[in-house]
RNA sequence: GUGAUUGUAGCUCAGUUGGUUAGAGCGCUGGUUUGUGGUUCCAGAGGCCGCGGGUUCGAAUCCCGUCUUUCACCCCA
């Protein structure tokens, strides 16, 4: 049978694992120096646990995993029969994988509520999946790296979280913009044109105004049914960039005023220290995940095309689904594949980090090989990375395999260095070769 | 879910209006070189032309289906 793995998903290189967990460890790093603790879930969820949590689009790009055994007799032979696919589904799969980590992370939290010291401020750096059909920047099964803190409504911690992304990005060398927006400040230009009760409309319409312009915009709104004097105030209201004229249009909503208030606490922490990146307010910014509620963010490299890197928000009562009330959350997801994507094609990755291998030895004839292992355990032992090629093969091939290698340095050994006591060390990249006592290389390599 | 697009050697790709034995570069193996890679020259191995069906005397080439790739929409990291 021809290999294949399923769509969407991709096998990693050694070096693009290297490059991966670089970005790992940058983003770690960081949440450590933070104070955020790590934890793990499982990559399967209870299908109960995640349907319902994405709106009805999620649910639909939710993989859900078949029940083992004769699931079929226990199957609802009447949604079979009528067609109903998604009723039909439950009754043959009760688990699901992961979507995101926040979920399953409040999951966590209200079943382990007891031993959580609150705020609880966690980490999370695995794997997610979803049923999307694969494009640029798309995949079905990719890394998040998620920092969230529950039990606290201090929107310092809204500030911590947008230098966690400057800090981040910083250090990996991407140049973003952080946006961030209010989804009380939304709420309120709605409620200004007195269209609140189609709030939901009217924000999925002007979240798409970097992509279709305003005309299109004005177009999306009268298609979801705003009246047209209703979206020309909205497009005054969107053409404001700085929070002051805002507050005027939101004399009477109550909800408008208070996103403008949270947005200036949030700046009396986040203006205290100067950050690199830019950050920016944008009120179209929207945020489909409905569970938002107060500040939401998100991230976009400055240099190169590509859909939001990092996005992240409030949400006021999201353990609430599982039965805990009254627990306010809040966190920022960074997506490692479209980071790793940015960084190739941006060339920031490091030179040095695939090199890891420090020295290659190659022998040439049964006794200098049994000889030079000898010197590889001493290499070894005083915690120098190193490798003996398995057989004393032909030099050519042993010095090719070097080179595919990228070993910075060899160690030739023959009958003259055997009995000498003296190894040639050659530099691969100047291609110079001297000779060495074995201390002497024990110091020089390590 | 909607609309396009792609699939030929390990990799990147040629392949004429359907025509006989499907090619190139790189890589690989061996030699040039009996102790030296990233530079030469020579030789060789390697293909169910994505898969299944159909049209035809004849299909890599045309048609249908399916899977896959890439892209846009939807949505999103």
């Amino acid at each position: 049978m021809k290999p294949s793995i399923p769509k969407g998903t991709r096998d990693f290189s050694p070096s693009q694992v290297i490059k991966r967990n670089y970005i790992f460890d940058t983003i770690r790093q960081v949440f450590v120096k933070y104070g955020y603790q790590p934890i793990e879930t499982p990559a399967m969820e209870n299908l109960s646990s995640l349907t319902g949590k994405y709106g009805d689009e999620g649910d639909k790009l939710l993989f859900k995993v078949l029940n083992n055994g004769e699931y079929l007799n226990k199957s609802d032979a009447t949604a079979f029969a009528e067609k109903d696919s998604a009723k039909f589904t439950q009754s043959v799969s009760k688990r699901g994988l992961r979507y995101d980590l926040t979920v399953p992370f409040a999951r966590y939290v209200v079943m382990n509520q007891n031993d959580i010291n609150f705020p609880f401020k966690r980490y999370q750096i695995q794997p997610v999946w979803r049923a999307d059909r694969p494009q640029k920047g798309r995949y079905q099964e990719f890394y998040q790296c998620d920092a969230d803190v529950v039990g606290s409504d201090s929107l310092m911690l809204e500030a911590e979280l947008a230098q966690i992304y400057d800090e981040v990005f910083t250090n990996l060398g991407i140049n973003v913009t952080i946006k961030i927006n209010n989804r009380k400040v939304l709420f309120g230009m709605a409620d200004a044109a007195g269209v609140a009760d189609k709030f939901i409309n009217m924000t999925t319409a002007i979240d798409k105004l970097d992509k279709i312009g305003m005309e299109g915009v004005t177009k999306e709104l009268a298609n979801r049914g705003i009246e047209p004097f209703a979206i020309k105030k909205i497009q005054e209201m969107l053409s404001v960039t700085t929070l002051k004229p805002l507050k005027d249009f939101f004399k009477n909503s109550k909800t408008g005023l208070k996103g403008i208030e949270e947005l200036e606490e949030f700046h009396k922490y986040f203006d205290s220290k100067p950050a690199t990146n830019t950050l920016e307010f944008d009120s179209t910014l929207a945020r489909g995940l409905s569970y938002y509620t107060g500040c939401i963010f998100e991230v976009k490299a400055n240099d190169v095309v590509m859909g939001s890197i990092g996005g992240g928000g409030r949400y006021d009562d999201l353990t609430g689904n599982f039965g805990l009330k009254g627990v306010s959350g809040v966190g920022v997801s960074f997506g490692a594949a479209r980071i790793f994507d940015v960084m190739e094609e941006l060339n920031l990755f490091p030179e040095n980090i695939a090199v890891q291998l420090k020295c290659l030895l190659v022998a040439f004839d049964k006794p200098s090989h049994e000889y030079a292992f000898s010197v590889l355990n001493q290499l070894r032992t005083v915690g120098i990375s190193a490798e003996l090629y398995p057989e004393p093969a032909k030099m050519g091939k042993q010095m090719k395999y070097a080179n595919a290698r990228a070993v910075p340095f060899v160690i030739v050994i023959g009958s003259d260095e055997m009995n000498s006591g003296k190894l040639a060390l050659k530099n691969m990249t100047t291609g110079e070769q001297e000779k060495y006592t074995l201390t002497e290389l024990l110091t020089k390599l390590k």
